[in-house]
DNA sequence: CTCTTTATCAACCGATTGATTGACTAACCT
DNA sequence: AGGTTAGTCAATCAATCGGTTGATAAAGAG
């Protein structure tokens, strides 16, 4: 456990984890509170074996975590990394709105000095 | 063309697209502005036809268009469905904060009534 | 110890994905 | 018209993905 993993691959891990309906799906179910992987079936119709390959694939997106507590294993969701998902988005969307500004402003104050301050 | 895409379906589209460190790496340079294909596929090893399967994916995620100029086809960032993407995240993100916050304060509450109200 | 519950492991299968190469279309330039 | 530039389409291929069934492990209950 615990592989250390390049925070690229996590985004790239947490990114692929969110594509699917079925793990968004329990992903909205944990931000409820934890659950097993029985509960986490039950809407389903799906096999059981089935959601605990898509919780594996949650928890190698660090997404979520298992814990133990009897023979259940309790899913519960890991806050962190979704922050990380919206981070990077918001980083780019920030810059995108940034720049959608400034090219705004040049049109707006100077059309004279024909500028081309593109590229990078 | 215009598939009228069920939201999920885009979603679905949005987060599988993201999750490519190419994909990605396109996005980031398109938040500095459009470019063309030729331009996208610059810094990559990859083939320019790969790259523009690259940007069909992003397109048909909703996350970037392309328009004609000449014989170019420039390809700009569409922020709305990048909005979309970070909403749902953070939608789950808040309810989870919220769980989160009620269990603090009831075990605050129940710190010497010996509280047992845990679920099943 | 045996039985049940809860969950994972393993092998397999069809569909999708990311990439390649080669042929093609579209617009511009002499 | 012919040639160049910019990009897409089509066929192919290996790898990955989402799902299945069957066997197995681990813990509690009788």
């Amino acid at each position: 456990m615990s592989l250390d993993r390049s925070a690229d691959d996590l985004l790239d891990r947490a990114f692929a984890a969110l594509a699917d309906p079925v793990r968004r799906s329990i992903v909205a179910r944990l931000s409820r509170g934890p659950a097993t992987v029985n509960e986490l079936a039950e809407p389903f119709e799906i096999s059981k074996q089935a959601i605990s390959k898509h919780i594996q694939v949650l928890e190698q997106a660090g997404l979520v975590s298992r814990t133990r507590e009897a023979q259940r294993r309790p899913v519960h969701l890991d806050p962190a990394q979704l922050e990380a998902v919206t981070a990077w988005i918001d980083r780019y969307r920030l810059i995108h709105e940034e720049q959608y500004r400034r090219l705004d402003a040049l049109l707006e104050s100077s059309e004279d000095t024909g500028g081309k301050e593109e590229k990078r």
